[in-house]
DNA sequence: ATCTTACTTTACAAAGC
DNA sequence: GCTTTAAAAAGTAAGAT
């Protein structure tokens, strides 16, 4: 069968400087910066290009979000600390980055009913009532799928590409097993 | 052993006062709803169940309380919409539903998502409309189904373009509004299901 | 009536309430 | 559990035009 194609969408990674941050002295310093304790306690800081959005916070962890591929992911939280340390030059070349969730889109070509499938694939909630998708639980990869009637997908909880890819095409698998979708 | 005995009291006196407090508020709740004592049974069942699984820890009475009748009303086939349990219940519709999957998850309770055809009678019987609408509206939401025309969408929505589309074909026509009203949903809905519907289906009548 | 904006669901990290 | 961020899917809703 030939392989499922698959679109990133969205990569959330983290990053540890190793070195603790002045908040209150880096927020004012910064560009395109909302910081508001009472409401969260990280510093929110926006990219352009990658089109991004990092979470700083005073421990020296960092989660950025937003960024369609990793390298665009690990770019911009080199950005983000490459201006960081201009105020605050303690700040290590080098620390650690984990991909922490990746979120793709799929399309299976076929039209879906979801309520048979809700009745057939094990491990699924369906509740159209509240959304219009079909939840699905995987334990290998460990992902989540969401179904959709015109036979779209959206897998979530995969940690690289290739785990996104082959939870999609499990997927497909599965429901041609069952009968629910052609081959 | 004393002690022991004196605790075993104290628990089981909370434990009773808790269950008193949690059918008053069933009680309440299904009142206020309509709902008959079969489905306040069934729904103090499923509490019960939920009580002797422990299964209360770390959420309030209420919103079991709430997801139980949720449940119920769904396995009697009497549904009610979790905005309408939220609105009598002092509980958000965010958390009875996320309280009903929990419950469902847990007591190993499966109920298929409820069929459009579930609300018809209730819908219908607001509207003053006949059995012969109902059972129109029916034949439309068995053929919506086999169409593929109902998967994702919200059953209220399609049980109320159904029964618009009914009530038109049948001469006891019933406004955009009137059904939206009584089915809790907005107009556009309703103009969005019928469209699906009429352009779907060979209905063999124009609106 | 149609457009825009926004909220529902999924996963995940961060620090603190 | 919540708060904040991002993004997709499709349905529904609300306010504006």
């Amino acid at each position: 069968m030939a392989d499922v194609e698959i679109k990133v969408e969205n990569i959330v990674a983290s990053a540890t400087l190793g070195k603790s941050l002045e908040l209150p002295r880096i927020a004012p310093a910064l560009e395109n910066v909302e910081y508001n304790l009472e409401q969260f306690p990280g510093l929110v800081f926006k990219l352009k290009e990658p089109k991004t959005a990092a979470l700083i916070f005073g421990s020296g962890k960092l989660v950025c979000t937003g960024a369609k591929c990793i390298e665009d992911s690990i770019k911009a939280i080199h950005m983000t600390v490459d201006k960081i340390r201009e105020l605050d030059p303690e700040i290590p070349e080098e620390f650690e980055i984990k991909i922490q969730n990746i979120v793709a889109s799929a399309n299976l070509g076929k039209v879906l009913n979801l309520e048979a499938v809700a009745l057939d694939l094990e491990n699924t909630e369906y509740e159209p009532e509240q959304f219009p998708g079909l939840v699905y639980r995987l334990e290998d990869p460990k992902v989540v799928l969401l179904l959709f009637g015109s036979g779209k997908v959206v897998c979530t909880g995969a940690k690289t590409a290739d785990q996104a890819q082959l939870g999609v095409q499990k997927t497909k698998e599965r429901l041609i097993e069952l009968y629910l979708i052609e081959e | 052993r004393l002690r022991k005995w004196q605790r075993k009291i104290r628990i089981s006196g909370a434990t009773e006062r808790n269950l008193a407090f949690a059918l008053s508020e069933l009680d309440r709740d299904s009142s206020r709803l309509g709902l008959p004592r079969s489905v306040r049974e069934s729904a103090s069942v499923v509490y019960r169940n939920a009580v002797e699984n422990k299964l209360i820890r770390g959420r309030s009475i209420e919103g079991v309380v709430a997801a139980s009748l949720y449940a119920a009303c769904r396995r009697c086939k009497v549904p009610r919409t979790l905005d309408e349990i939220a609105d009598v219940s002092r509980v958000s519709k965010k958390e009875v539903g996320r309280t009903y999957r929990f419950l469902t998850r847990e007591l190993h309770i499966r109920l298929p998502p409820t069929s459009p055809i579930d609300y018809v009678p209730r819908f219908a019987s607001e509207l003053n409309l006949s059995g012969v609408v109902q059972s129109k509206a029916i034949e439309i939401i068995n053929q919506a189904m086999e169409n593929g025309l109902t998967s994702g969408r919200g059953p209220t929505g399609v049980a109320a373009a159904a029964l618009y589309i009914a009530s038109v074909l049948l001469g006891e026509r019933k406004t955009q509004r009137d059904v939206a009203d009584i089915a809790g949903v907005t107009e556009v809905t309703i103009r969005n299901r019928y469209k699906e519907l009429t352009e779907q289906l060979d209905m063999g009548v124009n609106l």
